[in-house]
DNA sequence: CCAAAAGTGTTCTAAATACACCCATGA
DNA sequence: TCATGGGTGTATTTAGAACACTTTTGG
């Protein structure tokens, strides 16, 4: 990390991110590859570091995000702070985040060693490459299929599976950040099925749509396959910002 | 508090309690007067504070909750992490929670102070003593009447204010965690008229009461009053739980 | 001409809203 | 007997769910 020498750790506080995607039609999280002193790969973690002393929480969040992904652009959501003192009982994992944050850890505590994490939940592309090297090696996990992660990466990822449904629900907007610029219905519905796990059905789900005044249908479509051509629509951010104002005032 | 000889805080990461009840039919809520060394008053802020070594947060914010109100089965939720640097920018709130913590905390820092606050909430009755004294005086402010805080509680407390009606939706529990075991119709509806800031149709309230299957009513009627005596009703918690986890398993 | 997905409406049910009058009680 | 809040039902609108067939296209 280029700010490695320049910022100080706050050994007390980490944040970590949970990021979403849907990758061979499953809903699949980010992992991380972790790494010991000789680097060899000791298995796989959430993206997420302790933040910097002068950091506040939500920035660190997106600098994590950045240095795992590349992405700066997407929308992050704050879901729980995680803080039991057992989730740093397990030496092994704290020795690899002294490592890894080129900090001496353990002397930042008088007895116990202690970090509160503040997790972080984000839908995204799936398709973009780690801009930094600090994650060289980034794997998209089925959310059905995880391995054990250090600390307590696998309960936050079961926590972060309800809020992101929860929040498609009061944000729709944050389903767009998963999907290309211009989608079929098809592939805006799929992504629903997907993120609630559960199937719509089709024509209910095209008035849905249509309901959603900020999913313009376009004049393109999308040709090539084995079956009739759909209609490409686009997600109109502006007025779904708008949309949103006017609703909240009626509260 | 009976504790601190034997507990050491953690100085880098405190909870903060916004109790929340209804006072003069108004939402309010709970705030401590703090003294500065010489026992003067200096304001009021959130009940809060450091967590201990070896504390889990949710168990954090039960012991402060209990050594503000002396309540202890009151329902807590975890709302949000607030770690803006910022927060403790102000030397006169650090120097307080020194005394307050009878802990130098400026030495645990190398450079700046920092805090990570998380943020609980609750609602609850209006009429419960502080059982320690810890918080001598505690004062129910009306949420449109807030004197200036320390630290961010200011806006904490706004950030409660919308929480509170969300939970209160997904968890009508909570509403019953304000009221007597016994209450009138008419105190409902007040309730829910309160927490959501707006008038609801009595008719239209009285049905969806009835729909609420863990609202019984009783035989007793609250008598004295210058008009008809209403009927009592209860709040059936098993019966509650129960229905809830049936709601949970369509899921 | 066949396989595969696109596109399209109606009916039913449940939930939320709007709305007004008589009743029981204590003062 | 009056003032005060208690108690009650219907009609309308809205949102969500169930349900099936024809069309377009490439192979």
């Amino acid at each position: 990390m280029k700010k490695e020498e320049t910022h100080l750790f706050n050994p007390h506080v980490s944040v970590d991110c949970v990021l979403m995607s849907i990758v061979d039609h499953k809903l699949s999280v980010l992992l991380v590859e972790r790494w010991d002193k000789r680097g060899e790969t000791i298995g796989l973690k959430l993206p997420g570091g302790l933040i910097y002393q002068e950091e506040d929480l939500d920035d660190a969040a997106y600098r994590i995000l950045n240095e795992a992904t590349g992405m700066k652009r997407v929308q992050l959501k704050q879901f729980r702070a995680f803080g039991s003192p057992e989730r740093t009982r397990n030496k092994e994992d704290v020795l690899w985040l002294e490592n890894a944050s080129n900090q001496k850890i353990m002397q930042a505590y008088q007895e116990t060693i202690r970090i509160v994490t503040i997790a972080y939940l984000a839908l995204c592309k799936p398709d973009r490459k780690a801009a930094d090297t600090e994650y060289e090696s980034m794997h998209w996990v089925p959310i059905d299929n995880l391995p054990r992660m250090p600390f307590d990466h696998n309960r936050i990822v079961n926590e972060a599976v309800f809020e992101i449904r929860d929040w498609a629900d009061r944000e729709p907007a944050i389903v767009f950040s998963y999907l290309p610029k211009k989608f079929t219905a098809s592939e805006l519905r799929s992504t629903y099925e997907i993120i609630f796990n559960r199937k719509m059905d089709v024509r209910n789900f095209d008035k849905r749509m249509k309901a959603m005044s900020y999913v313009i249908p376009t004049e393109d479509v999308k040709e090539g396959l084995a079956h009739r051509s759909p209609r490409y629509y686009r997600f109109d951010k502006t007025l779904y910002n708008k949309l949103k104002i006017k609703l909240n005032k009626n509260k």
